[in-house]
DNA sequence: ACATAATGTTGACGCTGTCAATATAGAAAA
DNA sequence: TTTTCTATATTGACAGCGTCAACATTATGT
């Protein structure tokens, strides 16, 4: 055991920041960003309701420290995807696309939430690298994928922001509840494999 | 004067349910969502702070109302953009696309607050009505533009979903504050015209 | 051993949504 | 008109929230 050898509770928690970073990813996942407060997260981790301010200097510190270890997760699952050296060009690209997906399938509530600027601060450096951590690696394979030189329509950033755009609105509209009425398939395909192909056209 | 006539305060406000929407409105775009209280509006109103109960049981039901009227803002005015006799059938379908873009961009609070599923009632047959009155035309308007028959590569259904992710995703992830360091135009256009033309090929 | 910094607790403040109890106004019925 | 009923508004209360200040405890470094 690395901590707290002896059974009287322990004043210090040792590893306080961490622990109140998994209770609230924790209370997120159950129960949406509005229930991620100061206190329930202070209750879940056993300390006094004003503990955590000195880790996070309020609830935008908290949500913005969530929202940096999920970017770095999505970049992870990315980079393991991008080890299969069988990936064509254009295989390469949708990893990234089929990685936001998945992850905004299976937790909808983080997802919701590292898009929320109102309840986390875009200008923090540490948050800010870690989205650059995606986006500066999906514009190095837009590059080996694209048409060379002269051929390409656009410019690299607009295709990795179209295709960030096809990918977040789809997946934003359907953890919204629109098109839920709707099949998620069409002629057998998941829709979201449709709306790739779509980009896709735009790189032959 | 339709109401109030003598100078003493009166008790009854006789159209607080439409005053309370529209000061909700103002706070909201002014200050955001989360300033968008009951407390607040009804100071606004000039009512007691438990007066607004009466007309929305709740925040989440004034919030669900704003969204409803927002839903049919934008409706009109996409009839009002077919009204003009000259557009090409991918034109008038582009018009929903400019209708959605130019009211994300203009009312950037309002935009966010219309997808926000966790403080708005998804379920409310209000706002449901409310949004099939864009989608529903959005499909008359697919069907004359698409590749009669066979031709079609999907289904309708697809066909809508995949242009409101489009529309959707840049616009979101723009008022999000993504893609602010990067230029909104390429090759001299709007880059919201290029994400346009590229959903267009699908309809020749 | 001591001083200092880091970390945690307690208590308070004003804000919030919501509810219950009460008061008032307008409308309908007598 | 007068009475009754319903709709609407007020007041007061409650718990939960974020945040801050004052204080207590532990850890660290000299």
């Amino acid at each position: 055991m690395t901590r707290n050898t002896t059974n009287k509770k322990a004043f210090h928690h040792r590893d306080l920041k961490n622990a109140l970073l998994e209770h609230a990813l924790t209370i997120l996942d159950e129960q949406g960003e509005s229930s991620v407060t100061i206190r329930a997260v202070a209750r879940a981790a056993g300390v006094s309701h004003a503990a955590p301010v000195n880790h996070y200097k309020d609830r935008t510190a908290l949500l913005t420290a969530i929202a940096s270890t999920q970017f770095e997760l999505i970049r992870q699952d990315i980079i393991n995807r991008l080890q299969n050296p069988e990936l064509s060009p254009t295989e390469r690209i949708d990893s990234f696309a089929d990685a936001i997906f998945d992850y905004g399938f299976k937790h909808p509530n983080r997802y919701r939430l590292i898009w929320r600027a109102d309840v986390i601060d875009q200008s923090d450096p540490v948050l800010l690298q870690a989205a650059d951590g995606i986006y500066d690696p999906l514009c190095q394979e837009l590059e080996r994928a694209l048409p060379s030189g002269a051929l390409a329509k656009f410019d690299r950033d607009s295709y990795a922001v179209m295709l960030w755009s096809i990918i977040h609105g789809y997946t934003d509209l359907r953890l919204n509840g629109l098109f839920l009425d709707k099949s998620d398939s069409v002629n057998g395909l998941p829709r979201r494999r449709a709306l790739l192909d779509l980009f896709n056209q735009l790189l032959v």
